[in-house]
DNA sequence: GTCTATATAGAGATAGAC
DNA sequence: GTCTATCTCTATATAGAC
């Protein structure tokens, strides 16, 4: 699965090529095995490099968990900040919505493995990082209800609509759409499609 | 996370108490930890045993989690077939489905952290185990699929939706809940009634 | 920056006493 | 059925040469 670079693309010393090799095998070993179950050696062999190398670039394991945990969220909320920031300050509920549900569907294709391993390993990575990635999603999470909150008033929805239930949902369903078999493979625009017409009503 | 007995309540000897309480366990640490950072050791003293001990009843660790991974979907699978056949041979699909996703909530609720290491760590078990329980995810699938099938032929989906990705949306929107926030929690029935709302047309 | 070599700890699994 | 003791392997991380 493909990945972006977590780095600004002008960085591109040789340390920083390096390090991004890095960072993608993570990605990609975590989102397959788990925290534990991903081991360095393998990590560092992906990447081109000795085991023992890798501590040039990083102290621990737990950086590299933390770097591509957070990596991941950052991403998504900037990309569907920006595509609702980009229809105006007076656009109405329902185009912010489809955008922010398009942009979001978009950077977990972006994000490719550092999505996976986003939604997969937080629960075994270290106390301190699951904490601080918990923290992140609950931002985002009060960025998106109050998205919902603006199309409820705008009556966009169904009446009698449960506005945490939906968020949650949505989040799930959007965010399942990285484990989705080829077959069912969509392009964004069409899942946001799909995904308005159940949120919104008729 | 409360949990229910994998074996029928009638086996009660002591080495099937034992062996309940390590399956309990192992199901309660590989939600957390994952499939490699979860160890016999601990699974062990929480099941109130020593590690060589576990092995009298299991052969490895992979036997257990094959255990855990199997016992999920097959009562997921049973309930919900079960709630639907209740209804009879005649009824339409309107109360089919909506039994069918009452009684999939329902069935992770009684699951507890069954649910939680079948949703998780499916990527990290061995192979044949992993193989396995794609192959049961698909079936499972498939039943889904023909109740949306009808649904659909009935009319009482919106015109227009996709069914595919309709079924994959409702699957992560109604499996994501066993992860919800505390604050979140709502009976199966109250979840059933607002993904009625959003699956079928107004 | 990357290498080889290694210290140290912890894992799964087995053997045999009780 | 469960225990203690132990084998063997593999993991993370470090040290120092290049």
């Amino acid at each position: 699965m493909a990945s972006i670079p977590a780095q600004a693309p002008h960085a591109q010393r040789k340390s920083d090529r390096t390090r991004q090799a890095v960072l993608d095998a993570a990605a990609r070993l975590f989102a397959r095995r788990g925290y534990a179950g991903t081991n360095l050696s393998d990590v560092a062999a992906e990447a081109g490099i000795k085991t023992g190398s890798l501590y040039y670039h990083f102290d621990a394991k737990d950086e590299l968990v933390y770097e591509v945990l957070r990596f991941g969220i950052a991403h998504s909320f900037e990309h569907a900040r920006a595509a609702v920031d980009a229809l105006g300050p007076h656009a109405s509920a329902g185009p912010q919505l489809r955008a922010a549900i398009e942009a979001h569907l978009a950077s977990l294709h972006d994000l490719g493995d550092y999505a996976l391993a986003g939604l997969r390993i937080v629960e075994q990575a270290p106390q301190p990082i699951r904490r601080n990635q918990y923290a992140n999603q609950r931002r985002y999470g009060e960025y998106w209800q109050t998205l919902l909150e603006r199309a409820q008033s705008e009556g966009i929805l169904s009446a009698g609509v449960d506005l945490l239930a939906l968020r949650l949902f949505l989040f799930d369903a959007m965010n399942g759409t990285v484990t989705w078999p080829a077959s069912a493979q969509r392009s964004s625009s069409e899942l946001a499609d799909q995904l308005m017409r159940l949120v919104t009503r008729a």
